[in-house]
DNA sequence: AACGACCTTGAATCATACA
DNA sequence: GTGTATGATTCAAGGTCGT
């Protein structure tokens, strides 16, 4: 059986694909890529090209019926290229499409019929949009990022603490400001003429991949124009994918690219949650002396008190268990963290027995 | 041929009727009315509780009304109500529907579908979300409102200057900050709950209504709930005709809107104080490409010097964290101010952090 | 009265490793 | 696959209450 061209050490890594992306995508393997990337067109240009089923040319689109069978071209578009995204995505990827109020309904509603699960819609709020000269509506100031996991209940990665910090150590919110891509970011050609209109700011390529990416993961853009995407995966440490049929965008992609270097290992090590600490059992603060079996342990808050016993559970007036069950018991509440919750005397002070995981997690990374 | 209850002058205005949206609406003559706002049920789909960090259990809109069993079905819901809007609005007028990434890109899809004209979607950036609380996802700050017409080329109200007005003199742009409902706006019931789950801040309906209907136009709001589009229209001396099947919601909208004064300038709008400087995250000038990450930045008393991290962090001797607490740390002291403590060398010149802000901070200003 | 400390709340698709 | 135990996680407003 032939499937060479199909197996993971054969993706063509770092590289752009001249083709449709349809037709592209379906080279790739099943579960092979942990991102996606999309920036499909607005419109397809359709007018003029678009023929009923009985092959009778449309030749306006100003009747219902008419623009009705244009949603319909552009939603087959839509659906056909979602469904290759589907495929090749691991079952613990996710995706990534950006749109305006002409497409992104249509791009929301497809990915929800395909089964993707929205995780958020994301605001691009822009500092320095296009007025509105006409004085007809509001100014146009953002555009829709939508970002889903595969399936309902799957896995994906989002870098919290990375974002947190990255918006002052507060949360980061789903709307974002950013500016427009302008100035030298832009890329002209000799004429002095923007090389794709409507190129794609680094800024908001960079908090797409690092919020969902880890470095190492692929990151695929079927829609790559000038390379945006592969310049931004490239610089964080990523391998980056591009599909793009015009050769000229894939020609200005690939020189961009080139030129960028990638980040340094410690520039690109980024604020971690502590779910990826290693799991440290109470128990061990008993087996290492520690605390001792016998010993009490008070609330911070000061209301309760327990026991230490030797086998790493706590007992308190009734109540036996784990330091979490101790402490979500004494409190009535649906579940407690007993690292945070209890501590220890020593000395006439209050020590927050979290402080013992610490060491022996700090003896652990020093190993 | 007997046409009395479908006449213009029959119009059940300023009164809320008691059913179903579309058995109601299906009752109202074609062409009739000037706006509709529509607030639908988002199709939440939540599965468990949720908790805060403290405990604390979250009030969940698990109403019935808000309950479909699959996307299908909620697609015929969206549009039957949708075709019944579009028959009894005038072909002049226009329609605005709010909703969350759940529903608003099925609501979207359906518009376009049913031949709306799509004239810009609007972004209700909340002032004061939620948080996520897990720490999972991004804080889900917004909701969407989507402004279209009854047809493509379809005439439509829009008061430019107005609104201009409202923004201080500037254009007003497709996102709106707004806080969510609140305090003594926020109707509660004799218990202390609130009256309705998801209540509408006045604030937005006034700019709707505001923006795109005369005075005397009549407004139709099929999802009427407590009556914040009625109390809104009947202040700014436009007429309203609600739909709400609930009986207890009725009351209250019925309560509320008896109280309301026409053209009472009570303290709608959010006041247009001037903000403070707005807050620009160190990441900012990562994001931007204005700092590369693995850059060096040196303290301004050239004593210290650190590195940039591509989440807007620094990392120094055995020490990482924000500007700030780097800062701190490396001087000894409580605190310290990273912008004006860091700088960074271009052409050979020692360049205050603080330079890249002010520049983002014009950029801002400018729009 | 003014201020500060503390408490409550909001349209939410909000966990995961291990047995 | 399922069940159980661990344990990570919040921001801005507004209201209440005490000094």
């Amino acid at each position: 059986m032939m499937t060479t061209t199909k197996s993971a050490s054969a993706l063509p890594l770092n590289t752009i694909l001249d083709g449709d992306c349809v037709a592209e995508m379906a080279k790739l393997p099943d579960g092979s890529v942990d991102l996606i990337f999309a920036d499909p067109p607005y419109n397809l240009q359709l007018k003029g090209e678009l023929h009923r089923p009985d092959n009778s040319r449309v030749d306006a689109v100003d009747d219902a019926w008419d623009q009705f069978s244009s949603f319909e071209a552009y939603d087959r578009f839509t659906s056909a290229w979602l469904a290759e995204a589907k495929r090749i995505l691991k079952p613990d990827g996710a995706i990534w499409v950006i749109g305006s109020y002409h497409n992104v309904f249509r791009l929301g509603a497809e990915l929800q019929n395909q089964g993707f699960w929205i995780l958020n819609d994301v605001v691009w709020r822009k500092s320095n949009p296009m007025p509105n000269f006409r004085g007809k509506r509001l100014t146009n100031a953002h555009e829709t990022l939508i970002w889903a996991s595969r399936s309902e209940g799957a896995k994906y990665t989002f870098n919290y603490e990375a974002l947190k910090a990255l918006n002052e150590g507060v949360q980061m919110r789903s709307d974002w400001v950013l500016p427009i891509c302008t100035g030298h970011e832009r890329i002209k050609g000799a004429d002095g003429a923007k090389a794709h209109p409507t190129q794609k700011p680094e800024a908001l390529l960079h908090r797409v991949i690092l919020a969902t990416t880890q470095v190492g993961d692929v990151v695929l853009d079927p829609f790559f124009g000038t390379g945006t995407t592969g310049a931004v995966a490239k610089m964080l440490g990523r391998d980056f994918i591009g599909i793009e049929r015009e050769a000229t965008y894939r020609e200005v992609a690939k020189t961009r690219i080139a030129k960028i270097r990638k980040f340094d290992r410690q520039a690109l090590e980024v604020t971690a949650s502590k779910r990826a600490e290693p799991r440290v059992p109470f128990g061990q603060l008993i087996e290492r002396g520690m605390l001792r079996p016998g010993e009490e342990l008070w609330s911070l808050n000061g209301r309760h008190k327990a026991k230490v016993r030797a086998d790493g559970t706590l007992i308190g007036d009734d109540i036996k268990g784990s330091i979490h069950q101790v402490g979500a018991a004494l409190e009535g509440a649906p579940s407690c963290n007993g690292w945070t919750y209890w501590a220890f005397k020593r000395d006439g002070k209050m020590v927050p027995i979290d402080l013992l995981r610490q060491q022996i997690r700090a003896e652990m990374h020093a190993h």
